[in-house]
DNA sequence: GCTTTGCATTGATTCAGATCAATGATGCGG
DNA sequence: CCGCATCATTGATCTGAATCAATGCAAAGC
């Protein structure tokens, strides 16, 4: 198997015999840009670990409202935050790689690998903690925090995953960003527009280069 | 050490002997309303298992921007979400009891029970789960929608705790409520004013009761 | 008993962001 | 290269909730 996140994911801390274990148990598995992954209430027979591309995660109510929870990104786990059905959608923005694991044998692995269980642990945790941080820019901030906020955050994640840069990658559409940050895609046109003309960013295909990091890094402080 | 809430808690599936360590490491702790358990930045030194009273979970901005990310309730536990530095603020709304564990002595546990770890693990995963409701609430609901689904939700907890009753217990003021549901203090009031006048719910002290949860259940689903 | 203090409620007005409505780009299939 | 589809941008208008501003109301202190 192989996998490009290897360092920066779960996997980075396992010792060559878990490494291998895991590696007979994974099979790699590929979706099409807007393929469904798995959808809301289906029965979690699987758990991926993204290892290329993007996911958007997300839950509908039945007006078809829709709010993105998270982008998955290579070395995220999708199928953690449910006992017996998947608590929302996912579905590939890009092309995306997968290794995916049966739940059964997902299950049976951790309860023999304490330590494997330990970062799993230790990554709900960590996507407990994002949660706590969307729910502050969803419940009380403007719309412009939102956007320098999420773009902030995205450059923090491409960088974990080895490709800082000052130019962010944003496969996702604007209605996505706008399900996302509890904004509709015209707010977030209109703001992304704005902070262009004050040369705080600038937009380029399928993303965006941060011109004024110092600037966007008050916006989202204050 | 008595515990009201061992049922239904992580403690609930915890073997005889496994109990009776976690006594040993067990200090009973208490709280006065508006007493600060801990604050956002803190070194994370200990992990509480609440017992009793309700206390609030809450981030600020610099700017004075509060939002309220949880209520933690008997049987819930704090200071999980962190590996550090606790990542929010906590303080007591009503008298609190607790039980408090040194981190270090936590940590170890955990190491030795993997039984544990795995419940500390599924809990996490709840609270993963409420999070993402939250984001659904935050980012795409209406006022009136999001007072409903908390009072659905407050009743859901209560009754999961022992204490089911259409009267659902609010010990937290108007401003807490709104800042758990991103809304300001005159909208909550409204709101519950609103419904109170179509005879959705009937305001009483310390609460609401709940007199048309069909109706209730209909406007947070839709 | 009266005043203070800290919520909670209610009303008037404002405004950030939503909605409604075109108009541009970009890219793909034939 | 053209026609169509999808997505993004931009402008005009509207509105749900915020803000501003009293007023109510009950417990606490004197």
């Amino acid at each position: 198997m192989s996998c490009k996140v290897r360092l920066a994911s779960v996997c980075a801390s396992l010792a060559p015999d878990e490494l291998a274990l895991l590696d007979s148990l994974a099979h790699p598995t590929s979706f099409a840009p807007k393929e469904t992954i798995f959808s809301q209430g289906d029965t979690a027979q699987t758990v991926y670990n993204i290892t290329d591309g993007m996911v958007r995660l997300y839950k509908l109510l039945p007006d078809g409202r829709r709010q993105i929870v998270g982008f998955a990104m290579p070395g995220d786990f999708l199928g953690l935050a449910m006992r017996d059905a998947f608590g929302f959608s996912a579905d590939a923005i890009t092309p995306v790689t997968a290794c995916s694991f049966s739940r059964a044998a997902y299950s049976a692995l951790i309860d023999t690998k304490p330590h494997l269980l330990r970062r799993l642990h230790d990554y709900a945790t960590h996507e407990l903690t994002l949660a706590q941080e969307q729910m502050m820019l969803l419940g009380r901030r403007t719309a412009e925090e939102r956007i320098v906020c999420f773009l902030l955050a995205m450059r923090e994640r491409w960088s974990k995953i080895g490709r800082d840069s000052v130019t962010i990658e944003l496969p996702m559409s604007r209605q996505d960003m706008a399900d996302f940050l509890g904004l509709t895609i015209e707010t977030v046109s209109r703001t992304l527009t704005r902070l262009a003309k004050t040369k705080t960013i600038l937009i380029v295909p399928d993303g965006v280069r941060l011109m004024d990091t110092q600037r966007m890094a008050n916006m989202a402080a204050a």
